[in-house]
DNA sequence: GAATTATATCGGTAAAACCCGATATGATCA
DNA sequence: TGATCATATCGGGTTTTACCGATATAATTC
């Protein structure tokens, strides 16, 4: 666990919302027919939300998987994230006793 | 407790470090004449450990200190830095459950 | 009051992060 | 194969952060 990189992830009101809205994705995205969520959230609809341009969605995707705080499943054309809770609790540990 | 402020005081390496250093000061610091460590370490302490330049780390302390992660008392011409404990505690608990 | 010491603040350069548009890659489908 | 759709990556302008030296402030000491 690489504990810079991940407070540098939650550095950003963005990425912060993005984790929000991933930790229930039945009430904050639209389901779609190709999926259900089991998967996760596909990068399109999570940049629709968040309002800003897909490569900076894609890159901030990529900042939260790289911190460990998402996983990502690619299921045909579509890439789905999901939060990695194991992270998060972790985070939360060290935070309690070793920082 | 402004979340997005908390983590990015944490963004940065020598500034995880003084907070860990804060949290033993006993063995971390060499005890002055001036004081013992109730009120915390002064900022002169600090710097010297942290290699960097007067400002810079007051400048650190500074912002650690906007972030609630740690208290400051004036004695005499000294600032003396502690870490504030209940925002570790809350932010462990933030994490958890609210982000 | 003048000199000294500890800390804070100011002004600036360099590096990193933000966020974009353009383009590349890879899957799907006619 | 060619067209289309979803996502990733690349290059770059703009803003923020990192860190410095110089200077200001405030307490202490002579």
């Amino acid at each position: 666990m690489k504990q810079l990189e991940i407070f540098k992830a939650l550095s950003n009101k963005t990425r912060l919302e993005i984790l929000l809205w991933l930790k229930d994705p039945v009430t904050n995205f639209p389901e779609h027919i190709h999926a259900g969520f089991e998967a996760g959230v596909c990068v399109g609809e999570i940049q629709k939300k968040a309002g800003l341009t897909q490569s900076t969605v894609s890159e901030y995707l990529s900042i939260l998987q790289r911190a460990g705080l998402v996983s990502s499943t690619r299921v045909g054309q579509w890439t789905y994230y999901k939060r990695n809770e194991e992270t998060f609790t972790e985070l939360s540990k060290i935070i309690e006793s070793d920082i």
